[in-house]
Parts: C-alpha cells; structure tokens; sequence
DNA sequence: AACGCATCCAACCGCATCTTG
DNA sequence: GCAAGATGCGGTTGGATGCGT
C-alpha cells in the first residue's frame, strides 16, 4: 500500500508565493503558531497550498530575522569548515549561523563558494608550477633514479628496512595559503568532499591485507583518517562516482589525458616513496611497457597497469631490479573523486602522495 | 534591440526519520 | 510492535534575471 498524499495535489497551488499568501501565512502563524501541523495549517488559513509548502515558505523566507546574501569571510569560513568535517548537512550548518536557513547556504555554496574555492586552488596551484616546478621535478627525479640503481630488489617488503636511502628533495608546491582555509590538510579534505567520497567497497579494499603479508593499512590508516568516514555516502555521490568510472574503465587511463608535466610529478613522487620503502596500497597506474629483458616484459601497459594492485615493491618500481621506471602510478584513493575534471583529480594526486611523504617525515 | 547562454535562488520532490494512535 | 501520518532534510528543477555578443 502506498502512502497518502499529504494534500490534494490537484487543488493546490505551486510556483512562486504571492504577497497576499505570504501575508495571510505570516499573520496566521505569528498570531497562532503551527498549531503543530503543516498540513491542516493552509486550510485554516485559506491557502491553497500544500502543508509542506507553507512550512518551507515560513522557515526560508517568512519567519523572524532571516537574512539573505552578503554572506561574510567569517560565514564563508564556518560553512566550509562544517562541509569538511560532516559534508552536506545543511540544517546542521545553518544551525551554526544565526539567520540563515539551510536552503540558502545549500544554494550559496553550490552557486558561488564551491566554485570560489575551486577556482582559487586550481589559479594557484598552475601559476605556481608554471614558476618553479619544471626545475624542481628535474633535480627530483634525477636524485631519484641515481639512488634508485643502486637499489638491491631482494631486499624485505618495505624494500629497505635497515638502511633508508638519502632522500631527495620533494618540491613543495602545495601551500594554498591565501585561500580562506589555511591549512594544507582541510584543503585536502575538502577536495576530496567535492570529487566524493570513499563508497564501501573502497573503504573495504582498504582495509584488506596485502599478499605479501605486510600490514600496510597500517601506513593508510595513520595518514588516511578520515573524519567522514563514519558518514555513510550519499547514494547520489556513489552513484555519480559508479557512473564516472563506468566512462572511464580507470582512473589511470583518465590520467594520460592530463599534462606531462603532471606524470612527471607522479613518477617522481612513487620513485621517493619506494627509496623510502614506504609502504602503501597502491594501485598500480596505467604504464609503459616494462623494460626489455624483464620478467614482464610484453605485458602492455595498459593491461598491466589496470589490473595490478598492491603495495609500492620491488616487483612494482623496479621490475625484477632493472632500474627506475617512468612509469605513472595512481593511488587508490582516486576512486573518491566522482567529477570528471582531470586537473582537480589530478592536482589531489600529487598532494595525495606529498601528504604521505610529509606526513612519514 | 534581440538573442542565447550562464547564473541564481525559491520552490518542489522524494525519501528517511519521527511521532502518534 | 506496527502502520499511518507528519515532519525534516537534501538533491534537483525551472523561472527570473543578468550579461555578453
């Protein structure tokens, strides 16, 4: 059995609230209240209009000291907080800021704030690299691959665990200081919120061991809490993320439409994690070819690199102690991002990577 | 001036949760 | 404990408006 209609849907009207309505609504309920029920509230009055739209007209935009727009830095600042730390919970945002209803910090934040910020990381991020980052990856990844040769892939696991290599140096381009959130991490967490969340099934692969036996969770935990993932995600966001990933059969094939300039930093970014035997649950991006003479060899790129997973190994960076590859490699966490904008996913890689780097030093 | 496109925002819709009998 | 109705919430829609060409 279906439920009932709250009102007579063919007698009511819809659209835009009238003043004469808007007056006889806020006369009525100033003077009685509620009366605790919406839906037998517009007969009283002589409204033809359904319960629960008179509820929302008197709570969005009748009801006392409401406030529209001009909304300040300070609000600016405690919505993108609140979004970072319990997602689209609107009514307990509005909750925060006296005045506003929830309907307008959603439409505020859809309409003008998400973009805001959106815009001002991406200007920032591509006139910094445009400044200084070619020379900083070349100094990167050439530190890289003379210690990397030196690398004996019959090492442990962790690939060196008594003896760390010296590492080389990281480019910090990632600073987002002027951006009304100034620290790195709630930066990060928010663009993780606006590509999406982890669905489960991400959230379970995370938590599974690896075949090498090595608790590399333990790695992803220590740097991967995330106050949202008590939160289960919404349905639309695991439904965008499912439809991305249906256009796209991986994130990695999507990352060879982004810049050189971008896989650059990716390779140099897997290279020192691997010097620093830092383990973590990667999976492996789309490729080149393995070296000639290698085990693997004749495996394409794209096969291999679709279907392989684990964590950063000799078998992974080095293919059977050959050397350094200039190869691409994708974390996990990409399954977040539901929005196909290649820059933004692209941009949160490298962070992603920099962030465990730091976050081991 | 006219047209098309982009943006904004009030209002709607459907679903989940709460309340009541 | 259950069913029905009421309420609350968040995503989405579509009309109004602004802006560029």
């Amino acid at each position: 059995m279906g439920r009932a209609p709250c009102c007579d849907k063919a007698n009511v009207k819809k659209g835009p609230w009238s003043p004469e309505e808007d007056a006889k609504l806020k006369a009525y309920i100033e003077q009685h209240g509620t009366g605790g029920n919406w839906i037998a509230l517009p007969q009283k009055i002589g409204l033809k209009r359904c319960g629960k739209s008179c509820r929302l007209r008197w709570l969005n935009y009748l009801r006392p000291n409401i406030k529209h727009g001009g909304f300040s830095e300070e609000e600016d600042n405690v919505i993108c907080s609140l979004y970072i730390s319990i997602g689209s919970r609107w009514s307990i945002i509005a909750a925060q800021l006296p005045g506003r209803t929830d309907n307008d910090i959603k439409n505020y934040w859809n309409t003008r704030l998400k973009k805001k910020l959106l815009g001002k990381q991406r200007k920032e991020h591509q006139a910094r690299k445009a400044n200084s980052l070619k020379q900083e990856m070349k100094k990167c990844i050439a530190n890289s691959s003379n210690l990397m040769v030196t690398c004996n892939a019959t090492q442990n696991p962790n690939y060196y665990p008594d003896n760390q290599p010296p590492m080389a140096t990281m480019p910090s381009i990632y600073t987002n200081q002027d951006i009304a959130l100034n620290d790195q991490s709630s930066i990060r967490k928010l663009l993780i919120k606006l590509g999406g969340r982890f669905s489960s099934n991400d959230h379970h692969q995370q938590q599974q061991q690896s075949h090498d036996g090595f608790d590399h969770n333990s790695n992803y935990n220590n740097l991967h809490q995330n106050p949202l993932d008590n939160f289960p995600p919404p349905s639309s966001t695991t439904a965008s993320t499912q439809q991305f990933y249906d256009s796209n059969s991986s994130f990695s094939q999507l990352l060879m439409n982004t810049t050189d300039q971008y896989n650059l930093e990716m390779t140099a970014a897997s290279v020192q994690m691997s010097l620093q035997g830092i383990s973590s649950n990667f999976q492996m991006g789309y490729d080149m070819n393995p070296p000639e003479g290698s085990s693997l060899e004749g495996l394409e790129g794209s096969s291999y690199g679709c279907s392989t997973s684990g964590p950063i190994s000799a078998e992974s960076t080095n293919w059977d102690g050959m050397g350094p590859l200039a190869y691409t490699q994708t974390v996990s966490e990409f399954d977040r991002c539901a929005q196909p904008d290649h820059m933004l996913q692209a941009d949160y890689a490298f962070e992603e990577l920099h962030s465990r780097y730091i976050g081991l030093h």
